[in-house]
DNA sequence: ATGGCAGAAGCATTCTGA
């Protein structure tokens, strides 16, 4: 069983590299973030006529999440689910589109966008911290001890110096501080493991790369999108790779999509046999 | 420290991202 999650920055913009990788890939789930488009508009055809259920949580512009199934999707649930009034802080944390999960084929699948936080002094780094606070209640709240659980999404942190290009020049700041890598071990509380660290220990693997600066064609990246398993699955985890040659398509997102292989049946499980080209070297 | 690049809205330029 295939599961992906991908930052497409504009769901529509980037619609043919989407369904040519899902034709190549053939993904059980796709996860996606920034879509960046009202629910409305969603181009739901496409994934429709490949076989594919959607589920979307967006808006206009900015965020928006989506969850595209092969499989049947059920327990829909769009943003946070308790009362954020009762955990002491008064602004609306759903109203900004960050989240969606569902329960497919076993599994119950987390989709997050993580805001970026722009600077450790802002107000947005302070909602950063907050959101993921409510990430946690959600998953207190909606998370049994015995679930099969994939929390995956763009967490904009990378969660150890060796997930960054330079750490000693980006230390302390924005996607590195303590405060962010606290507040995603707050979320992940020892209950999830990182699929990608299983089966790769070293630095130098990234999946996303500014646009700016020629950042791609000198490598300088980040690893900030993640596929988290709850430890009840990690027998089952196969394979977890960044598909990085989609950053080198024409007018490509700035994040790679994760991908990983779990082995819950019999789907796809030749997929890692007849495709080398898709493992980063 | 600032800007670089890209997308959306909407038609010139601003806002946001990471």
């Amino acid at each position: 069983m295939l599961i992906a999650t991908w930052n497409v920055n504009s769901v529509r913009t980037r619609l043919s590299q989407i369904t040519s990788w899902i034709n190549n890939v053939n993904p059980d789930i796709l996860c996606l973030q920034e879509t960046k488009v009202a629910d409305d508009s969603f181009p739901l055809a496409p994934f429709k006529e490949l076989g594919y259920e959607v589920i979307i949580n967006g808006q206009k512009s900015y965020n928006g999440v989506a969850i595209i199934s092969k499989l049947n999707i059920e327990n829909v649930t769009r943003g946070f689910t308790h009362n954020y009034e009762e955990k002491n802080i008064s602004l609306d944390f759903n109203e900004q589109k960050r989240l969606i999960s569902a329960n497919i084929n076993g599994l119950k699948i987390i989709n997050v966008y993580v805001p970026n936080g722009s600077s450790i002094d802002s107000d947005k780094f302070n909602y950063k911290i907050k959101w993921l606070n409510h990430l946690s209640y959600f998953l207190d709240e909606q998370v049994k001890e015995d679930d099969l659980v994939c929390l995956v999404g763009d967490f904009n942190i990378a969660p150890r110096d060796i997930d960054i290009h330079s750490p000693q020049k980006y230390e302390g700041g924005i996607m590195a501080s303590k405060m962010e890598r606290e507040a995603l071990n707050n979320v992940l509380k020892g209950r999830f493991i990182d699929s990608f660290r299983i089966f790769e220990k070293s630095t130098g693997h990234w999946s996303w790369w500014d646009y700016r600066n020629n950042a791609y064609e000198l490598n300088k990246g980040w690893r900030i999108d993640h596929i988290y398993i709850s430890k009840n699955l990690s027998s089952k985890l196969k394979s977890c790779v960044i598909e990085r040659s989609q950053r080198e398509n024409l007018q490509p997102s700035d994040h790679a999509p994760v991908l990983i292989n779990l082995k819950i049946d019999n789907q796809n499980d030749d997929y890692f046999d007849d495709d080398d080209d898709l493992f980063e070297i």
